[in-house]
DNA sequence: TCTAAATAGATTGCATACAATTTATTTTTA
DNA sequence: TAAAAATAAATTGTATGCAATCTATTTAGA
């Protein structure tokens, strides 16, 4: 342990879990084509799916995205006609909405995670540590 | 369980996979501005460090990048005087090679994994199984 | 109440990522 | 050996990410 190398990149736990985190989203690619999705899209449509409602703050805290990184990609999915953007009373806040359409979409997503889970070739019990330990980290660096 | 939402974000083991690879990447930018170093060109360095030199599908292997993301990325760093890009006899290859310079930024670097790793505050048993973990999804889902 | 501070969201600029295509070169094979 | 297949790297086009800044609005405080 003496000559234990530090800059080897098989030393660094940050390469496994950037390449592993790029993998997997490409994982969802083939699914989500066929949705009209991207990968970061999907993730913004899973909290609408669940909320409904709720101003562009509230959105990017749930997805660990700034408004720099949502403002563009709301409009998008505004224009795909998924979501609705209005200004609410106080003019400084934008309401963002499910639309009919993408409450629809719900239904064709619901197969996505069982179909990109099983590519993982993780037992149960390893996926709730990686998802326990993934967390911990994501909550400590905050 | 029943019940379960597959649908729901805190279900999925992809987001706190991103989530968190995307903090532990933010946490390396202040450490590597002042060797004037992107978090992705760092990884390329840390693999010329080992390598000294190499051709681009090779790195792009070590990396998980492709021709796409690496070949202005090494142009950049060619440009900064860390690395070289020569044509070999078979001329489809271009060779990366270290320089005196890219080699000399070693030193700076050393530091680097410490101070980054106590801001994970994992315990190094939870480190480890971190690290396996990841290294087994990314080899499965390649 | 008038102005300064605070706040939400949009914009800008730079650096990835990656699929798909293109270019340059070498190897195969009919 | 000349055309076809294969290969490495570069280019193109689209979509993030994010720091830094800007704009519009609201709130606080002298």
């Amino acid at each position: 342990m003496d000559n234990y190398d530090q800059l080897l990149l098989k030393n660094q736990l940050c390469f496994p879990l950037y390449a592993a985190s790029k993998a997997l989203i490409r994982k969802y690619d083939p699914f989500l084509k066929p949705l009209g999705l991207t990968y970061t899209q999907y993730i913004v449509m899973l909290v609408m799916w669940e909320k409904e409602k709720c101003d562009v703050k509230e959105l990017g805290e749930a997805v660990c995205l700034d408004s720099g990184t949502l403002s563009p990609l709301l409009d998008k999915l505004v224009a795909k006609g998924l979501l609705s953007k209005t200004r609410l009373s106080d003019a400084r806040y934008r309401e963002i909405a499910l639309t009919e359409k993408g409450a629809a979409l719900r239904e064709d997503a619901k197969g996505i995670p069982a179909s990109v889970g099983c590519c993982l070739g993780l037992s149960e019990e390893e996926v709730r540590e990686l998802y326990k330990l993934t967390y911990k980290v994501l909550e400590n660096l905050q």
